[in-house]
DNA sequence: CTTTATATTGACCGATTGGTCGGGCGCCGC
DNA sequence: GCGGCGCCCGACCAATCGGTCAATATAAAG
């Protein structure tokens, strides 16, 4: 269809999980038909099956693809230097951008993983989940034995609180953005520099901060 | 199909949301046949459209309905009396126990949410965000204007944030049940107590609060 | 009993689905 | 020239899709 005939190695494998890829994360596995991918990668639907045995391995190979990117993507927001807090708010900005950057392959991966009916590769799926949690867990501890941060809160627990603001922002801006009180749906810096200041210092003023254990 | 004959107003018309309700609650809207709706409603398929013109509308009806349902719910969860602490304490604790105690309507509708191939009715399904977010934020402002809370951050980002804690946990527990550093995965009253403590203290230890600002 | 309106159904429709098949096209070694 | 071989396609398949329709069962109203 009037494209240019790249002759790159696996050039037409490619294209189909290019096209597969982009139809997949806009709707779900069964609204996606073969000849809908076939027209996205301007190849014949039965040329797919050259490549692909059949739709649910064409899913998984793309499924698997957009994990191993974002697991990437994401483990290179992690590593940073300097005081803990300061990897704190250095992981938290980059880990949105990387979200808000590739939503293709996040809304993909998610979509995957909140699905009950057909769990076509959920343990598989949640391994970008592993890394960056398990990554961020341990920056929090080490915060906790140096003394930069307090020693009486669970790691895990502040880590999930961490991502689930990044995952929460990244779903719900559409939404955000209609709401007058909300300035930062499109400035995913500012917001996390907010989330990470009331992590840190609290919301409750420090002249009162003994009294609110009643 | 030797099921009893409840002669009750609109009953084939409930028996039949209820059944799409179900499915459509564990797969998306192309994965659920409107003979896999009647197998489960326990009739036949022509029967439905009886009592709805097509399957979109039967979509929408149970959207509207699940929408109405999760949006009074959640509402519920909001009231309370007492310091504005005590009243975000057990908003937590209350939303996320309704998340949980009504799954089906809540993957429902966070499905329409996320899907960007086929808006059905996005701003339809956002109602019940609105209520739960603008009563959490005024409790927030609340807060501050009274001067139990800090004054200087931004109320809608903190109800995002505690909202989205809820909803990440709402849609991950079933990853983070299998880390062994996570021991609050069922356990969401835990969970939410764990959350509001931190925030309202923050991460810092307090003598040490004052130098994290350089 | 008859009329009338609502429920309910099996049979059927055209369209689309995932998937198959036989063959054509172009390129490389011989 | 020519025989393979990877790539690619139009045509086709059975199954299922959403949806229609004529016919029946049911039950209240007259």
């Amino acid at each position: 269809m009037g494209e240019l005939p790249l002759t790159l190695e696996g050039e037409g494998r490619q294209r189909i999980l290019a096209a597969a890829e982009k139809l997949f994360s806009d709707k779900a596995f069964d609204a996606v038909s073969m000849n809908a991918i076939a027209l996205q990668a301007g190849i014949s639907k039965a040329n797919i099956y050259h490549y692909f045995p059949n739709k649910d391995a064409l899913y998984l190979a793309v499924l698997r693809a957009a994990s191993r990117n974002l697991r990437k993507l994401l483990n290179d927001a992690v590593d940073a230097h300097g005081t803990v807090v300061d990897v704190l708010r250095h992981f938290a900005r980059c880990h949105l951008q990387a979200l808000l950057d590739r939503p293709e392959l996040v809304r993909l991966v998610w979509r995957e993983i909140l699905e009950k009916g057909a769990p076509r590769a959920q343990e598989f799926a949640e391994q970008g989940f592993a890394d960056v949690f398990s990554a961020l867990v341990a920056v929090l501890e080490s915060g906790q034995v140096r003394g930069e941060l307090r020693a009486d809160f669970n790691p895990a627990l502040v880590a999930t609180l961490m991502l689930g603001a990044n995952v929460f922002f990244f779903q719900s801006r559409d939404i955000l953005r209609h709401y007058p009180a909300v300035g930062f749906a499109d400035d995913p810096a500012g917001y996390d520099a907010g989330i990470v200041e009331i992590l840190l210092r609290g919301l409750i003023p420090e002249s009162s901060a003994d009294t609110v254990r009643a």
